[in-house]
DNA sequence: CCTCATAATTTCAAGTTTAAAACTTTAATG
DNA sequence: CATTAAAGTTTTAAACTTGAAATTATGAGG
């Protein structure tokens, strides 16, 4: 209340956004051991498989680096490692010869679907505490928060 | 609203979960960019530093890892850099001589100093969105969702 | 057809990050 | 005192990530 008045708006949302990056990190690092130890995976292959499992057509290097926001050698590297594990496939595209086409294979269907569900699971755990307001809330809030514009 | 019957509580926690991120992924690479841009530096050096800044008397490896949520080999690659620079500097601790104080130099806390301001107006910016009801909420949402005991 | 700006992707170097192993020191226990 | 478990840090290898440069392809305008 006093705190309220003391403090400066600015100030408070420099907090909010560092509460923010702390549970996001926390989060994270919880679904990483997760995704590690019970599906041998690491966070950013799983990241780039939902993004390629959302969109059964594929996604070109420069959407899929922009659905995850990384960058585009960041992708490139993920997908390499992806598709010598024969994961994911690359095929060009005849329209445009600069584009390739990035899919799961049936393989790494099968390996996303596994995973999947699990997932889920873990993340309903991690923020089991929100009920169906705080969601509510939450999505209004982050809604809010990256609105384009002014 | 029919959405909220079809949608079990568990998909609506992980919708939530990937707005998160991906706000939080904007943020950092806004961050990111304007630490580059304008202070020619890096995000994990912005926050080994500004957790130095914070504790003037310093802090043991262990309680940087743990303050910033990153591995210990990652805060000793970060403070390794940090000092060969000049800007931090680790201390001996002899009371326990497994333990390393790690500290702001002179030239440290003035750089720090210098971009302490324009990252907390850079962060205002970055959410001028949200009121104080909004950062209110979004803090008791975030407690609620790290809280330790069921 | 040629040229040039633009776009998509990859390559590259440097830095970041993790998990695990190695090392040193401390503390506890016999 | 010797042993051993635990704690703090660093080292290492592999993966991840970025930003910039290089490569290849497209498309527009001469």
């Amino acid at each position: 209340m006093t705190q309220t008045l003391r403090d400066p708006l600015s100030k408070r949302r420099l907090k909010a956004w560092l509460r923010l990056l702390n549970v996001t990190r926390q989060s994270e690092n919880h679904l990483r051991e997760f995704l590690r130890v019970n599906h041998a995976t690491t966070l950013p292959r799983f990241d780039v498989m939902a993004a390629l499992w959302r969109r059964r057509e594929g996604l070109t290097m420069s959407e899929l680096s922009r659905a995850l926001l990384v960058s585009n050698g960041n992708a490139t590297a993920v997908v390499d490692r992806l598709e010598r594990e024969g994961l994911v496939l690359r095929t060009p595209v005849e329209k445009d010869r600069r584009t390739v086409q990035a899919t799961l294979t049936e393989a790494g269907i099968r390996q996303f679907e596994s995973m999947a569900a699990a997932h889920e699971n873990e993340v309903n755990t991690l923020f089991h505490r929100l009920d169906a307001e705080d969601l509510d809330q939450l999505r209004a809030i982050l809604q809010k928060a990256v609105a384009e514009p002014e």
